[in-house]
DNA sequence: AAGTTCTTCAACCGCTCCTCG
DNA sequence: GCGAGGAGCGGTTGAAGAACT
């Protein structure tokens, strides 16, 4: 015998909300709450529908502080960075992105998020073959053309927003907002990261849009071995999956998804260096 | 212009979790 | 401790519109 139905299928509309029917159902939620109950809602609001269904059309569509529309670079990074540390829930994820419901969330992984990552895992494939610099995994076929070139030049820059390296404090707890994770590093060793015996280097991820947009944001990982130095940069939109992909990540997601352990913000403020500087650097063309 | 395929997302289904008697 | 029933969650579906041929 199976379970009872939460309620008589046969006496209930199913199927898209008309304006009227969320209009009555808006009404009566803002008049008189849930009362606990939304099995018992329906009728009381006079609609012929199921309380299951009330709930989620509330819930993910007529509730006053919804945000509908695109998803903002920080969002895809948030949603990442917890896909990769907790699966597929979505509820918890959505906790974390006020304004978005789990089905927005879920809807918006499984239609864009989801392949974005695919792609960034098929070019980390392509461009792992094609390093001798850094790999991440062997690739068991011969290596296609690089899909980057690296040309080296000599830059002066200031060191703004740009962090120095150190070492990762792994007692240090998690931030509570993912997306703090902006203008943080982390630093080598770094687990899944293999670079050049005897190099020590640093990761840098920042936006450089005032609003921390990750669309806009650049990142970069620097190597340093005495007087080498070796910096590597990606910046503008899609940048960062594809730089990261790079280093055998999936996304920049992936790659700070292991290093909620560095240092807060106030730390990482004591290591910023002051002065301007000139080292060789090395970016795509 | 018409037909087909793809994409998006609201909604449903069925399950587990939680609360209460 | 147990069972019933409601709440909440994640997977899946299908309609509608967009894009492509």
């Amino acid at each position: 015998m199976g379970r009872a139905p939460c309620c008589d299928k046969a006496n209930v509309k199913r199927g898209p909300w008309s304006p009227e029917e969320d209009m009555v159902l808006k009404s009566y939620l803002q008049t008189h709450g849930t009362g606990g109950n939304w099995i018992a809602l329906p009728q009381k609001a006079g609609l012929k529908r199921c309380g299951k269904s009330c709930r989620l059309r509330w819930l993910n569509y007529l509730r006053p502080d919804i945000k509908h529309g695109g998803f903002t670079g920080e969002e895809d990074n948030v949603i990442c960075t917890l896909y990769n540390k907790i699966g597929s829930r979505w509820s918890v994820i959505a906790s974390q992105l006020p304004g978005r419901t789990d089905n927005d969330v879920k809807n918006y992984w499984n239609t864009k998020l989801k392949k974005k990552m695919m792609a960034a895992q098929a070019s980390l494939s392509a461009a792992a073959a094609n390093t001798n610099l850094i790999t991440h995994s062997p690739s068991p076929s011969p290596p296609p053309p690089p899909l980057v070139t690296p040309t080296i030049k000599t830059e002066t820059y200031t060191c703004d927003g740009f962090l120095t390296p150190f070492n990762k404090d792994a007692s240090a707890s998690a931030p509570t907002d993912p997306s703090s994770m902006f203008g943080h590093n982390a630093s080598f060793p770094m687990a899944g990261l293999v670079g050049p015996p005897g190099l020590n280097g640093s990761v840098n991820q920042y936006a450089v849009s005032p609003h921390d947009d990750a669309s806009t944001a650049s990142s970069s990982v620097t190597m340093e071995n005495g007087s080498s130095y070796v910096n590597w940069s990606a910046n503008g939109p899609g940048g960062d999956d594809a730089f990261f992909a790079e280093f055998g990540f999936e996304s920049s997601c992936e790659f700070f998804d292991g290093y909620y352990g560095y240092p807060d913000p106030a730390t990482l403020a004591t290591m910023l260096v002051s002065s301007s500087d000139t080292k060789p650097q090395v970016t795509y063309s």
